[in-house]
DNA sequence: AAAGTAATGTCAATATACTTACATAAAATC
DNA sequence: GATTTTATGTAAGTATATTGACATTACTTT
């Protein structure tokens, strides 16, 4: 027979399951969805990402690959696949840093930077809003805000593993 | 020059446009440091996943492999292989529905009963302490209601895309 | 009963994601 | 200056995730 504490971590358990099945569920259906949106233009949600965040930054030095990999919080050796493929379409261009011949500029290209504006922002503006239906600008602010506290433990978690 | 209109937009598309990025970051983050949690036990955060679907009916009809993608909103080819993975490791089972051959059923082995009891049952109920640090029961009860809330939005944009 | 349709699970191809391992180059230390 | 350590990007291996295609089986329709 349970006491009353047990039964109290049960019901947080059974919370907390809940919160990270939606969690995984949502991320889920935002690839799948958000994939489906943009893959007449030939790119995924995270070449989307990576685009996004190049575009950003159009300075003539470009980003390393550490440095992009830091922001999307993404292993280097992920964004090598992803930074392949963006390149084998013609969206990206790697050139290798005159200072640190390690190191590889990532730059968008023509291509790249017109198919972001032209295309892409427009339909990620659309999809956005029809995912935020329902949601107020607090709902939204809030949301935010569990979700970067959220991320907090995680990366915590993550940390404390690793000594 | 912008008007009033369309900076309000810009402003709108910012918040959705972190909204997501973190959603994305707590999903890797999730399945990374989660799966670390286990790795100990020779799973996966998607193998807990199953496993702990699988527990909460150990029925003797089992369930198969369309209910289970059904319950995960995964895709049956998705768990086709997670379930050989499980399989291989003798955590659970698979068997012939005597009804409709079609059918497989989807046991879980006592051995993985055990280890999901003994072993990931506490850990899981461990790690979800530490990653909800700092979050009231209200805000666990509001997160999930806004996680709940996009998740139908984001499977309503992927039924309307089919249609 | 026979033919067409739908359901069930699997295989194959593609794209993320991770970790481990490694070659190369830069920085730090002695 | 030579050696060690660190940083950078990539390659290889494993595990998800998707869609498309397929063989097998069940159901529907005629």
């Amino acid at each position: 027979m349970k006491d009353a504490n047990s039964k109290n971590n049960d019901i947080a358990d059974d919370l907390s399951n809940r919160i990270f099945f939606r969690l995984y569920q949502c991320a889920n259906a935002l690839h799948k969805t958000g994939t489906n949106a943009v893959q007449d233009f030939g790119v995924t949600t995270q070449q989307l990402a990576v685009l996004g965040a190049l575009s950003h930054q159009r300075a003539e030095s470009g980003i390393s690959v550490g440095e992009l990999a830091d922001f999307l919080s993404v292993s280097r050796q992920n964004l090598t696949g992803v930074l392949s493929r963006l390149q084998a379409r013609g969206h990206i261009s790697r050139s290798v840093d005159t200072d640190d011949s390690r190191s590889r500029r990532i730059h968008l290209t023509q291509k790249g930077l017109q198919l972001w504006r032209e295309n892409l922002v427009p339909e990620i503006s659309a999809y956005y809003c029809e995912a935020m239906q329902g949601f107020s600008t607090q709902d939204q602010v809030d949301t935010l805000h569990f979700l970067n506290k959220m991320l907090d433990n995680l990366v915590q978690i993550g940390t404390d593993k690793r000594s």
